[in-house]
DNA sequence: CTGTTAGCGCTTTCAC
DNA sequence: GTGAAAGCGCTAACAG
């Protein structure tokens, strides 16, 4: 059994206000310091977070809810959002939904039982009703890189339907005209991009067909499917747009297993400059969006969440949405070729 | 505010042992049932885990510690971790070293003061000291893919040593003679491997000259930088074994950018059947290792070590480690040929 | 089956 | 600066 504030009260001879003040950073005599820190020693004594976090109604974690953790995208998020955290002295409570809704719900309700003082989610497509148990606890919640439809929240995002349309314009300054867009339309980042697309095509007075519009899901399969559908057309696009890193990937697993080269045969601008934009043979050109700035402003959105509610004595008030929008830039690689 | 078992003993009229054995599934007369279940429907009552976990000294969480999140194979092992946990109705604290073994230690100290019923680490290389505060805190520990030098613990891993040999016997077999491996030996995987190397050259009579051993970390950059070491080489290889997928990615990218075409002219062994594998041209031959397994097993004896530590009342007994070692297979791809 | 009571380990008034 | 005492929300005997 770990020994407790009792043990070191024992081995002292003070009384547990004066340890846990101590504990606490308080001011105790020098003496008394000393006493207390060698019993500390003695015992290997360890604050028990849980019986602190039952009194002071904290527990100085933060659960974050991510659609899939397998995704590099993902990883990368999970780990700036940790080290920010750490800055703060919050840990976090990490759950997966694996792209399924219920999932979600069932974790976040989780998170909630387990009283984190916050919670940051990337979340799967849906209703934002998953949420619901958050808000009822009155527990601030943050959104990161996605938001709903159907409710405004504090969130950190990007532009994703301007860096859409930039990667489009840029194909379209290059002379394409016969442009295809891979995306997903199923969730709130998809559709924006999807969107973004059309802005810039319509703008540039460019013909969509119908078949041009391949969504479906955040995918490797997706992008990998689509991109052979498209390499059956009769009628081939110049060029592709993947809105996100998943589809990527599946668009150059088909091009390479065809043996289409890009951007020879086809030119591809993509999302996300991570890991496969550097193993790759010809280099992505990709909309790269800030992911450590999305760890340190949704991290810094929270701790202001956190602590408005404190202020406010233990409930979170109501006014309005802080909503961060991060820029982004293109890299530019060798995966598009002037038409 | 949340309501508590109090709020519900006012809305029902009952006594606080009966709500809480109606929570803890203890039966109850169905009046009275009907009226606990309406008052938490109306209330919002959500169990809360802090107050429980306190009385229980349980907390039905299980702290995961990684060397990297953002790593893949460490997000595929959470990703299976976490679906087994949910079976057992627990929860997961993630927390991430970033590669780093102070943070590492920092980490381990955040969970056992966070009371989760037991510990499962991928750890970073060094010392196992890193995990004395579980020990201390008599909260079992499960290795997971990894193992220390210093220290036997239950542990659940593939046979690393037999795999690589495995690896590098394919490419003798095929008529290499001149072998370089690229490798980390700084932690158990990565020396391990390196060792299976040794073995299956030796076994077979086949000299290894010093610089074509490359050894660093575990990390693209060093597949990088050590692939494009030997493309420099006078006397180069006609084969490389890489020994993760870390590796994997830096090796492919040297290559690629090099325009040095594999198998033709040189031949790629590699670990880890992850995403990479999938997106390029030519499929890398590698040694797989059951992700899924990884994830069950590890589980399994975690919840064996956590009920015999109750059974025992709440310490753990120290006979002897369990020791998972899980079967590997080749899967053969395009990037080896015969010589 | 139900209620009373004690107590998990800690923080926090409030006197002193 | 320190101590006594109350209490956070819940479970676990023990009686009834």
């Amino acid at each position: 059994m770990p020994s407790t504030i009792k043990d070191i009260k024992e081995e002292t001879g003070l009384s547990l206000a004066t340890i846990s003040k101590y504990l606490n950073g308080g001011n105790v005599l020098p003496r008394n310091k000393e006493l207390i820190e060698a019993a500390i020693e003695k015992l290997d004594y360890q604050v028990n977070e849980i019986a602190r976090g039952l009194v002071t109604n904290s527990t100085r974690t933060v659960g974050v809810s991510v659609f899939d953790i397998t995704d590099v995208f993902n990883g990368v998020i999970l780990h700036e959002i940790g080290l920010e955290l750490s800055k703060y002295g919050y840990g976090m409570l990490i759950v997966d939904a694996g792209n399924d809704p219920e999932r979600e719900a069932k974790n976040i309700r989780f998170l909630v039982n387990k009283k984190v003082d916050g919670i940051i989610s990337v979340p799967v497509a849906g209703p934002s009703s998953v949420l619901d148990p958050a808000f009822v606890a009155d527990i601030p919640v943050i959104l990161m890189d996605r938001q709903y439809k159907d409710r405004s929240l504090d969130s950190v995002v990007i532009n994703n339907r301007e860096a859409a349309a930039d990667a489009t314009r840029y194909l379209i300054e290059r002379g394409h005209k016969k442009i295809a867009v891979i995306c997903s339309k199923g969730e709130y980042t998809g559709l924006e991009r999807y969107r973004g697309f059309v802005d810039a095509m319509e703008d540039a007075g460019l013909e969509v067909p119908k078949e041009f519009i391949l969504a479906g899901s955040h995918s490797i399969e997706h992008g990998y499917n689509a991109m052979n559908r498209i390499l059956g057309f009769k009628n081939r696009p110049t060029a592709v747009v993947s809105t996100n890193y998943g589809i990527n990937i599946g668009v150059v697993m088909a091009l390479n297993e065809a043996k289409v080269n890009y951007p020879e045969d086809i030119s591809v601008v993509g999302f996300d400059n991570l890991m496969l934009s550097k193993v790759l043979k010809t280099k992505l050109t990709v909309v790269e969006q800030p992911m450590e700035r999305f760890g340190q402003k949704g991290v810094e959105i929270l701790m202001q969440r956190i602590s408005e509610k404190k202020e406010n004595n233990g409930s979170l008030k109501k006014e309005g949405h802080i909503n961060i929008i991060l820029s982004t830039r293109m890299i530019i690689g060798a995966s598009v070729k002037n038409v």
